[in-house]
DNA sequence: GTCTATATACAGATAGAC
DNA sequence: GTCTATCTGTATATAGAC
């Protein structure tokens, strides 16, 4: 925040332009390649007035940063009225449309995790969503397990662990282009369906 | 010429130290963090000698890249002889094994996929390994399907492909040093060679 | 082959007018 | 709030002596 008086409606929007242009530029082309002078073309402002409203470039980088994480929630709705294996099946979903539907910015936050840059808090609030999802995916197993659908010797801890791995694993994939693959990315978040539910049901 | 094959012999081992200094720092910090300069004091020389040896730091860094490269292969030996079961869990082992004697230049690498900025012949290289590991797989698994140690079922492809995603999700994880989750990776990789036995054996 | 000295470019950041 | 003009640092790269 500025300490300029409350006369700054244009200054707000002017702002608000500068935030979402690095967002945007940051996303794409990474933190090292986007030169203030770049984001001012963009924005259509001077490097100046980019530094007025942020003290540095690693400052607007943090704020557009928070902006690039906004929709960085899961809604997963409503579980527990299902099927255990359905609960699983829907995780599974809402996980490769959340990696489709924030595309850039998923490779950005992961090259950012790579290379370990990223600032504290965005990592933690990284960590966070991540820890969340691998819990709601323990507790569809452990609910499973306490209904009997699953099998007993399940282990709600690893085998969540183990399914968020293969996940990760495929949006690392989609990251290196692998033409000589055979297997498409459907073909194989099928197989990985079919393939948890056969080793939770037994 | 007398003085130029002396002068030769010197600037041949002179160069190899750049080189070698170039692609530790490269892959410690990467390829904007590490200006010539730095290069130059690490290895003890001036950075124009670096410019005298290199046409530019990009042809620097290719060059770093191949060195990098260099123990990037996988000496699987001879598993022929060995139960299909153990085949698999011999090449996750070597899969771990391969990740945490290459540890930083690995991490180099995943970023240069991440951010797809690696040169042209470098992914290819690493495209040409990939695959190379996985068809290690689905043939292990195509033999144990055809002596009937494995279920009839299997999917060579579509199983190595999701087993080598597993993998990679591993790996990246141990970049993300997740404090939270109450499970190790020795943990988990045993946990991995058990669920999949369990599915290939039936 | 190796050096010192320098050219050139461009980054982030500041000063001060309006 | 927003600009132009400028400072300062540092990067890659070149010139030329030895």
């Amino acid at each position: 925040m500025n300490t300029a008086s409350e006369s700054s409606a244009q200054g707000t929007r002017t702002r608000d332009r500068i935030l979402s242009t690095a967002a945007r530029l940051f996303s794409q082309k990474g933190y090292e390649h986007t030169p203030l002078s770049h984001v001012a073309r963009e924005a259509q402002v001077s490097k100046a007035l980019i530094l007025w409203h942020f003290d540095s470039k690693e400052d607007l980088f943090r704020a557009a940063l928070g902006r690039t994480l906004e929709p960085y929630y899961i809604d997963v709705g409503d579980l527990s009225s299902l099927d255990e294996g359905v609960q699983i099946t829907r995780l599974i979903d809402l996980y490769v449309k959340f990696v489709r539907d924030n595309g850039y910015s998923v490779r950005f936050i992961v090259d950012l995790i790579v290379r370990q840059s990223g600032p504290d808090e965005v990592m933690s609030q990284v960590n966070e969503l991540y820890s969340l999802f691998r819990d709601m995916l323990a507790q569809a197993i452990e609910r499973g397990r306490a209904t009997g659908r699953f099998r007993a010797d399940v282990d709600p801890q690893l085998d969540a662990a183990l399914l968020l791995s293969t996940l990760d694993g495929m949006l690392m994939e989609r990251f290196i282009g692998d033409e000589k693959s055979p297997i498409n990315p459907e073909q194989q978040i099928e197989h990985l369906k079919q393939t948890v539910l056969g080793r939770l049901l037994g």
